[in-house]
DNA sequence: TGAATGAAAAAATGTTTGATTTTTTCATTT
DNA sequence: AAATGAAAAAATCAAACATTTTTTCATTCA
């Protein structure tokens, strides 16, 4: 039975997935505010047939999710990375089965800490390669926090450098920000962000 | 200088605070959905009065602090953990100065990881004392998610028991759900609430 | 002297309605 | 079975208006 939350709560509808890759492609169009013809201009496919897509009335050609993985900047294998088939995966995500939503090398490995896209916010779990830095200082329209679980990592904030370490967290909101690892270890952090980018 | 964040986005507005006593007590009202009449007739003062105090145009009697603290359940101690006074108290919470939100002896200590109330959602720092248990199953409307950084804790989500280890994360929205440590040592969570209910 | 009130003004929020956009459905084609 | 295109259904949006909530401020209170 799927509990009815009323809107002025600010709970966002949808949580509840079928694990599917349209609910995945669903949550990831809704993030950027796209409408079901945006993507499908892009896809170069029929409005109807992202609809049948994203319900799981219809299955995407592998052309279609490597396109879509592209336009979310996301590694082809996230739409792959299914969950255990277990009862619990509707609430629980296993630290050994994280889907990872980047690719090892550009010195970040982010994974998702939630059990599917969507929802009021994104949960993330963020692996920053010792020396890493941000390539470019970035701003968003979003409400965000962290914090450090494990080795150290410069957050630069409207031009402020915060040097966090284990234990510390941190909180912007539309300010211009960046990043570095100065640390000789990775840097762990949980990152939290809302509404959800990906 | 303030970045004005659209609506649309579903970034709260009220985000960067001075810190007061007042505006914690507006983000607590908010959180509850309470209006300044409501708050003000459980405090037996007048409306206008209770908007000055939240704008910091005049001060709150002890006892109305105190009362405050009742209502919503927080230690007194919250409202004068302030935080110390450098720049950076904007975006960062060191893991030495975190606010309180419960008092030590109910097994459960929570502590603030922004660094104000309010926001689009609330991230908290838990640690559950080795066999504490949740008084009672609660539901809230709220889109809850967590991360286990230490120990091991059991949620127990609409009956069915989880136990989450280190590295385990879980979200929940709108189930019934309730807790126990049932291991030897204590269990430290990142638990984030959206909307906040404190 | 600053806390506190009460009432008027201002601001914010909610509601209705009709129009528009978005999504779903489905018969048909590839 | 994938994919389309068009009709039906559902959801969203905008404007106008009503209502609620918040702020302001002159005045009283202790």
């Amino acid at each position: 039975m799927l509990v009815k939350l009323d809107k002025q709560a600010g709970v966002r509808a949808p949580l509840r997935s079928t694990g599917s890759i349209g609910t995945d492609i669903r949550a990831l169009r809704r993030s950027r505010n796209w409408t079901l013809n945006d993507l499908a201009a892009r896809l170069d496919r029929s409005v109807g047939w992202l609809s049948q897509v994203e319900r799981g009335q219809s299955e995407p050609a592998l052309a279609d999710i490597r396109t879509v993985a592209a336009l979310f900047d996301l590694p082809v294998s996230f739409f792959f990375s299914q969950s255990p088939d277990t009862p619990e995966a509707a609430y629980v995500v296993r630290s050994e089965s994280r889907r990872a939503m980047s690719d090892e090398g550009k010195g970040l490995v982010e994974s998702l800490l939630s059990p599917d896209l969507g929802g009021a916010f994104e949960i993330v779990h963020s692996v920053f390669a010792a020396g890493a830095r941000c390539p470019q200082p970035f701003v968003r329209l979003t409400e965000e926090a962290g914090y450090v679980i494990e080795g150290s990592l410069t957050l630069i904030i409207d031009g402020e450098n915060f040097v966090l370490k284990r234990g510390d967290s941190f909180r912007f909101a539309g300010e211009t920000v960046s990043w570095v690892n100065e640390g000789e270890v990775p840097a762990v952090l949980i990152w939290v962000i809302a509404p959800p980018v990906y």
